[in-house]
Order: structure tokens, then sequence, then C-alpha cells
DNA sequence: TGTACATCAGTGAACGCGCGTTCACTGATGTAC
DNA sequence: TGTACATCAGTGAACGCGCGTTCACTGATGTAC
């Protein structure tokens, strides 16, 4: 499956690897027609001209098939934000110019990610797709992510050095279990969350098309909603 | 359809109106358990003990129910912050003595409403149903939900009387058509549309249940959202 | 290099299911005189 | 109060459709000697 694969592989293996992507991309598409939850083996199959059955050489049923689609979205969006992090980091060499540049640098990769793919971005964050549950593994990945965050988040972390602890952080210095063991302080928790909910806030709603026909330009709205997360 | 008509309305057209109820009753279940993509006027049938064809007597076709149950819950919405946005002002009798009381209140509203019956939160403001297109009366019951974000913003409005103003704000004072012509100056619009953003950002979250397992209470990082736009 | 066998991709038929929707019909309820 | 008619709720059969999935089979590709 994974590139690095492909020297060993025999040709069948290959065969086999080329097919799956090929049933995954026409799933895609079909999925930004339909929605995730209308997808359909067999419309796949037909697309690909194939006949239905076939497709279960490859995926043992359609579950299989919808969280490899979940598996990849996360793990695209995590590369994503993994080199842009890099790269921001890069760029600094370590001083940062600009005030929580790797955020806003992170927030900006989200954005271009989402919207390249906008069915990419609902099938991990938008509405669930009914009666099914993800597996462990995923999990895994997406606080792969929320680690990314943190990580930005710690090498600028936010002003107001010794203001009194809100509610909300005095909270989570006992609740920070889901940061996977990162010693990242209370505020720096409550600035990812922030950052995560802030995004998805305006990025849903502009993907759900909440915003069409208001006339002003969302990339404003989103900017201006994460500068004012950094400069709080 | 309204109470109001109950009074005048013949047996019939009170039975009538009565099946339509519980036609809604039942399909708010079935969104429930299998999502808004999957609503089937057969399964509401039978859950109800009749015929499928039976319910055609009462919605021309499946679009029209599900029309209908989007009408509905905007408006259930849009009473719901109507009476808690006058409660605000009765109690505090025009001065407000809380910051941004009136934005506030009407942030627990939306989030109370939303938990009491997610589905209905998630029909408006999650993914869009495939392959259903809304008709325009609802545009126009959802600006009135904005304008009642606007009015509660132009009571209290954001403080920094003369700070320079964002390029968010200078950009909505050319594009502030979508506030139906309200009276707010760019401030309050882009109080009122980070409200928005905010609100839905952490809700559709939580309702999506990606918050779970990482224990942490939802409630207080709402409000700390809302809190930070309100001090802004 | 050639033959015998094993592996595996893909097909077509079939199963049972549920869907939206139409249609001719029955039987109950309301209306007019 | 009673009869004749119109309205309308609900039924059952039917249409065509697509779905996920199983199964026995064909034919091509790879492997072992």
């Amino acid at each position: 499956m994974t590139m690095a694969d492909t020297g060993t592989a025999t040709p069948r293996e290959r065969y086999r690897a080329q097919v799956r992507a090929e049933i995954k991309e026409h799933a895609w598409r079909q999925i930004a027609t339909t929605g995730a939850s209308a997808l359909s083996l067999n419309a796949i199959a037909k697309q690909m001209g194939m006949s239905g059955p076939a497709l279960y050489r490859y995926y043992a049923n359609r579950d299989e098939l919808i969280t490899e689609l979940i598996r990849d979205a996360y793990r695209s969006l995590a590369d994503t934000l993994r080199t842009a992090a890099e790269e921001a980091a890069g760029k600094n060499g370590g001083t940062s110019s600009e005030e929580g540049g790797g955020l806003a640098v992170l927030a900006h990769a989200v954005r271009s990610w989402a919207l390249r793919d906008p069915q990419r971005y609902l099938l991990i964050y938008g509405t669930p797709v009914p009666g099914y549950h993800a597996p462990d593994d995923i999990t895994a990945i997406s606080s792969q992510i929320m680690t990314l965050l943190l990580d930005a988040g710690s090498a600028t972390p936010p002003e107001q050095p010794e203001q009194p602890a809100s509610l909300l952080e005095r909270h989570l210095a006992d609740h920070g279990d889901w940061a996977a063991g990162h010693p990242a302080p209370p505020a720096v928790l409550h600035q990812a969350l922030s950052f995560w909910t802030r995004v998805h806030g305006v990025l849903s709603l502009e993907l759900a098309g909440h915003f069409t026909g208001m006339g002003f330009d969302p990339a404003l709205l989103f900017a201006a909603e994460v500068d004012d997360l950094l400069a709080r």
C-alpha cells in the first residue's frame, strides 16, 4: 500500500495496490457528489467498468473501504500539518519572528487542505456517518494532529504570564489527559482547543455553504479568528 | 398547522394537522438513529402502523418532509433565541449590568437548544443532505437569526472605540449586505460572525462526538470561547 | 524451454431487501337537501 | 331525521430500481520441476 512497499512487491501485489487506489479515487469522487452515507460499492464498480462482486477481492465490505478513506484523510492532514510545521520552524531558525507564527502557518495549512477537497475534510470532521464506528487506530492518528498543535503552541506560548488562570485553564490542569502526556501548560492546552474549534467553526460553515450569498470573504473571517487567538 | 388555526379548523383539518405532526415526530426519531440522508417514508409509515403510500396524503414526497423538518428546526431556534433575548432585555431593564449580557445569554440558549436535540441542530448546521436544496423561505428564517445576533450585539457594542479597524472590519464595511439592512457598525457585524462560528465550532465538534474520551468539559470551552469574544 | 499445477482476478446469476412512487380500489366521514 | 352524494383517508398490488453480499465458475497469470 505505501510507496516503500513497491520495490519488493511482486507484480501481482503492485497490481492489487493500484486497483485498491483506483477504487478509493472513485470512492472520493462519488462521495463528493452523493455524500459519504450513500457510498456504494456497486456504483464504484460500474464506474470502473467492473462487475460489483469484483470489488470484494479488494475490500471485505463497505465499512472497510470507508475506514480506509477516513484513515487516508487523517494521515494526509497530519502529514500536511507536519510538513507545514517543519517548514515554519526551518524558516525562523528557532527564533520565531512572527508572534505565534507556527499556529498561524498551521491554520493556513488546514484551510487550504480543506478547500482543496472539501469532502475529505467533511468525512473526518463533519456529521458522522450513521451506523459507522471508527476503529481505534484512527483515534491514534487524530491525536498526532493534536500533538502537532500543542508543539506549535508551546514554541510560542500565549502571553499574559501572570494573569489569573481562567475557569477552563484551571479545569484543564486536572483534565489534560487527552494531551497524551504532552508537557504543555494549561494555557497552551486551552490555545490548542480554541485553535481547533475556531478553525473548524469557520471552515465547516464555509464548506457547508452557509456563507454563500452573504457576500463577504470567509478567508478574512478565518484569519481574524486565528489572529484573535494568537494575540490573546 | 400552527396552533392558532385549530380554533376555526374542521375536524378533518385538525386530524390532518395531527397526523402531519405525528409523521414529523417519527421522522425526527428516525433521523436520530439513521441520519437525515437515510430518512425513509416507508420506514416512518411502518413505525406508525400504516402502509407506505398512505403518507403521500400528507407529504407530496420525501423532500417536502425534509423541508418542513428544516423549517421547523430554524423556527424553533429563532423562537428560542427571541425569547431568550427578550428575557435578558427585560431583566436588565435597558442597562446591561453584565458586559455583552445579551450575547452571552443567546450563546447559552443556543447551546442548550442544541444539546436538547442534537439531530435538529445537525440537520440545520451539519453537513448538508446530498442532493437536497432548501427553498428560499428558509433563508429568510435563518437571516432572522442573524438579526437577533446583531440586535444583541448592538445593545452592548464591542469596546475599543478608536482602535484601527481590522482588515476584516474594513472589508465588512463594504460587504455587509447580508445584514439585511441592519444598521450595525462593522465591529458588530464582525462580532456576530465570530459569535456564530465560535458557537458552531465547539457545538458541532461536541455533537459529532469528537470530544468524547478527551475527558474535559466542553461547556467550559464553550463558555471560554464566548467570553473571549465579549471581552475583546 | 516446456509442461503441470496452483493461485487469483473477474464474471454472471442469484438472494433478499428496502426504497420512492403510482394507481385503482374500499370504506368511513362529512355535506346538502 | 333520513337519504343521496361527495370527499377523503388508507390499503394492497405493482413498477423499476439499486443495494450488499454469496457462490460456483472461467480464464489468465504466476510457480515448480
